[in-house]
DNA sequence: GTCGTCCGGGTAAACGATTACCCTCGTAAT
DNA sequence: ATTACGAGGGTAATCGTTTACCCGGACGAC
């Protein structure tokens, strides 16, 4: 029996054998393990429930004197009591969780911006529960079933993509945080994220710039409207220069290093080859990297390649990487600002607001 | 107010007007939102609570008739009826959690073993709660307190340091389970990791065998079980073959890029520089990397890397270092069976189980 | 016919925390 | 002297689930 089980037992013997005199009772009283309870530490404050639980949720505070709030926080000090957050849940319907939801904890660019909603979460006094979705709607549907009856506050959904569960969840009232990827068509919700056509344009004119005549795309899934955004920018704004993509020189790939490298050689199987390629993540641009470096091309004077978010990584280990930053530690103090509209008084408008943030193209050149 | 909350309020303020007529009850239950509860699902399946409880936990399947369970799964069907963590942990006093506490999120290395804990968790049926400590004692003890109100299963240490809170929960019954890095002195605990004093002996039979003579150093904090014990590893076998550290060739870091950077800079600062360098991981040694290539060394012609955690992404981005293969993927497996076995009946064998995961060293070449 | 003894359920008491009311003073205004 | 009121704090219902008991009937053994 686990020992956080055995003081509810004990509860329970004793109340189904109310004969017992008392030195049994107070034995199973002191007997009982696991954390202690708010009646413990009433009683050794030698108060009630109710003030103890006033004074360390800080309300109506009028209703407890100087001397009182002294016992009961030296009380809650000496037994180093905390409330379990189940009671609390159960009572108030609502949790101290925060759900994230992200589409695949490896890549270091969406667990850098975990690291950054993290630090958020905890600082507005939240913890966050993380759950790997690895771009599957099934898994997305079951961690939000799950995730809503942990009755959590919010779920931040990095990456959403579309599902019934979503539609359903997004129906019940939990507010759901749209991170990088908007919310799928027909739905609506707080977006945070960068205006990712104005960055695909901005990748075209370097291009532009750089006299690239043969630019070539390898972009992700274009159900989501990061990668679908993006690479409508990126080829726009080429046609309205002339340089408009031919279908050869488009790959479309889902956002990892072994389908960039795949695209690539694709890519780079025809006699002529691109001088340009843009990556719709870093990933594929260092899977396309290796490919070129086994056709023997340098990177970038050969042939360029352009990524995608600036993982962080990419200063120390891909200094040949050109790359849209985008500033992944800015998410994170967006979600809060979100979480906290939610909850205050303007929660309508919050529920419709769009964050950009700004993002800003990384030029590299070196070999 | 949160329509999580409505229910609630509309079943309290019924409570308080008894006399209200059955129009306005019946009003009430149907307006009442938020998800289905267990009542909701006896209701409709024309029984009773207990026996809905009993059905959707499988337990005593003898007191349901085919039929009752029939009836009772449509029900739950029909409603989309999920139980709530809160009221089920209340009553049971554990919960579908598992904590799962990693030093630095942004580490590849790391959340590739988060990305297999993870899905081994999910298989058991549980869900992780991820809580990024960034090796601070005072957050890991924040972290263990807050974990211990959720009534987690266990505790999964990725990386634990000392602190006093770490003890009190060792002390308080919920499993810890220390991953990559041992309990601290004093404390025991089931282990999940590799043998990192075979390993530092590999890393230095290497370089024996390459005919380095002067080797170097960059260790991460010997606090560290993991870190403390590769090092010595390294250092006693290159002793023993007659290739002692010298003072001046030996490094401290903190596992992390910039320091990694700003070790090699001290180590290489003298007029003559070693031929090879072990780095505790391999974040420290893409920073030693940097160095090497301002200072116009070729690696590993000029001066051999050797790293430790072999990061998923090195076979693409840095194949210039060997590396020691730690397999992240297998962390989870291990775990699901630590798990399985703190609740079974050889629960004391699991308290005290070190499981040692192969390594493999990983020599690459190539410029 | 009487006694076990299963089957198939139902009843109600917990789990820990929160909070709407209720109660009792002391004091001040009338 | 009476009323009003605020300060300080206690009582108990409640959140959703689980589960130890209780209960009525069927059925077989004696």
């Amino acid at each position: 029996m686990p020992p956080e089980r055995r003081r509810a037992v004990a509860a329970r013997e004793r109340a189904r054998a109310p004969e017992a005199e008392d030195a049994a009772l107070s034995l199973a009283a002191r007997q009982r393990v696991g954390p202690p309870t708010i009646d413990d530490v009433a009683q050794r404050a030698g108060v009630s429930v109710a003030t103890v639980s006033r004074i360390i949720n800080k309300k109506a505070f009028n209703k407890a004197s100087a001397d009182t709030i002294d016992r009961v926080e030296r009380a809650v000090a000496e037994l180093n009591y905390r409330p379990m957050r189940a009671g609390r849940a159960l009572r108030t319907l609502e949790s101290h969780l925060v759900a994230f939801l992200i589409p695949d904890i490896t890549n270091a660019f969406y667990s850098a911006i975990a690291h950054s909603v993290e630090i958020a979460i905890r600082d507005l006094g939240y913890a966050m529960i993380l759950c790997n979705t690895e771009e599957s709607p099934e898994l997305q549907d079951a961690y939000l079933d799950e995730m809503q009856s942990h009755l959590v506050r919010a779920v931040l959904l990095l990456g959403a993509v579309d599902s019934p569960g979503l539609r359903r969840a997004a129906a019940t009232g939990v507010p759901i945080v749209y991170l990088n990827r908007k919310a799928p068509p027909g739905l609506s919700g707080p977006f945070i994220g960068i205006d990712n056509a104005a960055a695909g344009r901005a990748v075209a004119e370097h291009f532009i710039r750089q006299g690239y005549r043969r630019c070539s795309a390898i972009h992700g899934p274009l159900g989501s409207s990061a990668s679908r955004e993006r690479f409508e920018g990126y080829r726009s704004r080429l046609e309205a220069a002339g340089l408009a993509l031919e279908a050869d020189d488009v790959q479309a790939g889902t956002l990892t290093i072994e389908s960039g490298y795949g695209a690539a050689v694709a890519l780079l199987s025809g006699r002529t080859r691109p001088r340009a390629i843009f990556c719709g993540n870093d990933l594929m641009a260092y899977g396309a990297f290796r490919r070129c470096r086994e056709l023997g091309l340098k990177v970038p004077g050969d042939i360029a390649l352009f990524g995608f978010d600036d993982n962080p990584l990419n200063e120390w280990l891909a200094t040949w990487l050109s790359t849209i930053h985008v500033p992944h530690d800015r998410f994170g103090p967006a979600a809060s600002r979100v979480l906290r509209a939610l909850g205050g008084a303007d929660s309508a408008d919050a529920a419709s607001a769009h964050i950009l943030l700004p993002f800003r193209p990384v030029f590299r050149e070196s070999a």
